[in-house]
DNA sequence: GGATTACATAAGTCTGTGCTTATGTAATGA
DNA sequence: TCATTACATAAGCACAGACTTATGTAATCC
């Protein structure tokens, strides 16, 4: 998965849910679709764009499609961030800060 | 400027590498379409989304117009990354352990 | 076995976006 | 002053992507 793929799949705030709801607890298909104004097939694609990306696996589970994430997918995006930080060192401290903070 | 929009912005590798030329130097217009097979309206276009994006700021000095990267356009996307985290705390201790590294 | 449920895939539509060429505007150089 | 340079804007085109309805497939329930 290449930068611009990974910039792609998240530029859409449908999937960036999706990924939010499913960080909590793994979820189906049908479960991920509750709250969304989105057809079924619509759900669905969005989940094979998510797990080409890498971003979540599924679990077959009978006629039940389980689906988590897969934190390894962001390595793309952290990669960019870290090397954009190496040009560009002022200022981007305020992650640190912020993840330091979180820590807490 | 909303994260889908920052997501959509960095999702253009001309505009990613433009903000990566940016960063160690402050560049005019035709100086950082040097190297790239793309018309002069093109990274005019370009430039213009990333300004309206609050990624990079201009400086008019004639007829040339000089820019610079805007570090703290980036804050909805360490925003998502820090909130994302919140939802989901394994693994992203990467980053930070990145981070950490480059500052030795 | 037949209906239902869960999900995926196909095909078509519509909108957004990145590109092009053409043109406009303002500053500078000869 | 006139040409050139630097850049922006306009208009049109082509492709990508997100959506829809329709349909397929496999598992489960009665």
């Amino acid at each position: 998965m290449s930068e611009t793929d990974i910039f792609k799949v998240l530029a859409d705030p449908t999937r960036r849910t999706v990924l939010e709801r499913l960080a909590s607890e793994e979820l189906t298909a049908t479960q991920l679709r509750e709250g969304f104004a989105i057809s079924q097939p619509a759900m669905s694609q969005h989940l094979a764009v998510l797990r080409g990306a890498g971003l979540i696996s599924e679990r077959r589970e009978g006629r039940f499609a389980h689906y988590r994430v897969a934190p390894e997918g962001l390595a793309p995006l952290h990669a960019w961030i870290a090397r954009y930080r190496a040009f560009w060192p002022t200022r981007i401290d305020n992650l640190k800060d912020l993840l330091k903070e979180m820590d807490q």
